[in-house]
DNA sequence: TTTTACCTATCTATAAGTAGGTAGATTGCT
DNA sequence: AGCAATCTACCTACTTATAGATAGGTAAAA
């Protein structure tokens, strides 16, 4: 991995771990021992490094999106569960949320940015859903992308209050009962 | 009202808009008109302000669990939403996500008023849920704390969102699904 | 020879917190 | 009642640490 992409994978462990505005170039730069004036370099701004990160989890999403299009719905919505479920077990919370609390302090570009991701989410999430009433999977609901919203939105809340509780094991307790009020 | 409530008031505002890591004893100084270490006499540390905090909205749900301790379940429900429906016209969020991507920034102490607080918010929500569901108001549950968690944390995260989104009327529409949800 | 990827050194702003002083109100003693 | 002692709620002035960012230099690769 060269030093950019370590950049972003470490300033994304700091993000997640402690919110946008409590790390810092220093963190960044004792643990993987370059000095800050060469992060700013890669990143001129820690605008520039939001977006970066996010772009990356964004990257990420899609090749998730892309490597399960032909898997059936219900299998689509065990891997939208399991990244959440993956983030709460490493003590983690979604980008959305531990920028969430910030976002009156970041720029309009990384604001953006991060919109553009919580979108992605929700899009996937609704064509999942989409699909699965299509197919009599799952149960049927008025306007799919408001219930893809809730349920988006309750897996980044649930792994916040996890994380909150230090309770990493209950978490699947919430996921088997969201994934019961989906399934037909 | 007196400097010391005026203090927190304000730590409050700045929490809920930016963070507990994005507002300092300067903004509040700055706003009451007042210096920094005039604020560090009421509260000696940042870690005293936010248990300070956290206790006032302790407080503010205990008096309105009082309040409404002889009502239906159904206007007890009501209540608990409008909590976050009024959160979410103002631009704020919940305290819980506000200091939830901040948790491992956080003093034991001050993590812990906040669990406390998260979990007294679960207790009323469970306590509605079980008084609704008795009364047969409520759609039946297998575990009411489990479902009332659900509810908290999408509440929470709907609140998130919508400030991302700056998308304060649509919160309602949430809202109304999420009741429909409960209700027989 | 220009670019890349780093460095040292430094800047300005701000953070949380402390030391020590003071005016005015409150209390306790005679 | 008079007055000293103490307390309250502020202040000025400061410390130490850190923030994000910039200027300018350098060695090696393209």
């Amino acid at each position: 991995m060269d030093t950019k992409e370590l950049i972003v994978e470490t300033a994304n462990r700091f993000l997640v771990e402690k919110g946008f505005n409590a790390f810092s170039y220093k963190h960044i730069s004792q643990e993987i021992a370059i000095k800050t004036s060469s992060i700013h370099y890669h990143y001129p701004t820690k605008t520039d490094l939001g977006i970066a990160i996010i772009q990356q989890h964004l990257a990420a999403l899609n090749q998730t999106i892309t490597r399960n299009k032909n898997k059936t719905p219900i299998e689509k919505l065990d891997k939208l569960f399991n990244y959440y479920q993956k983030l709460s077990k490493r003590n983690h919370v979604c980008i959305v949320g531990a920028m969430a609390s910030d976002v009156y302090t970041l720029e309009e570009l990384l604001r953006n940015e991060l919109l553009s991701f919580s979108n992605a989410v929700i899009d996937w999430a609704t064509s999942i859903l989409e699909e699965g009433i299509k197919q009599q999977l799952f149960k049927p609901s008025k306007n799919a992308r408001i219930t893809a919203k809730l349920i988006v939105s309750n897996l980044m809340a649930l792994v916040q209050i996890s994380r909150l509780e230090q309770d990493k094991n209950n978490f699947d307790i919430y996921i088997e009962e969201l994934k019961s009020n989906i399934l037909l």
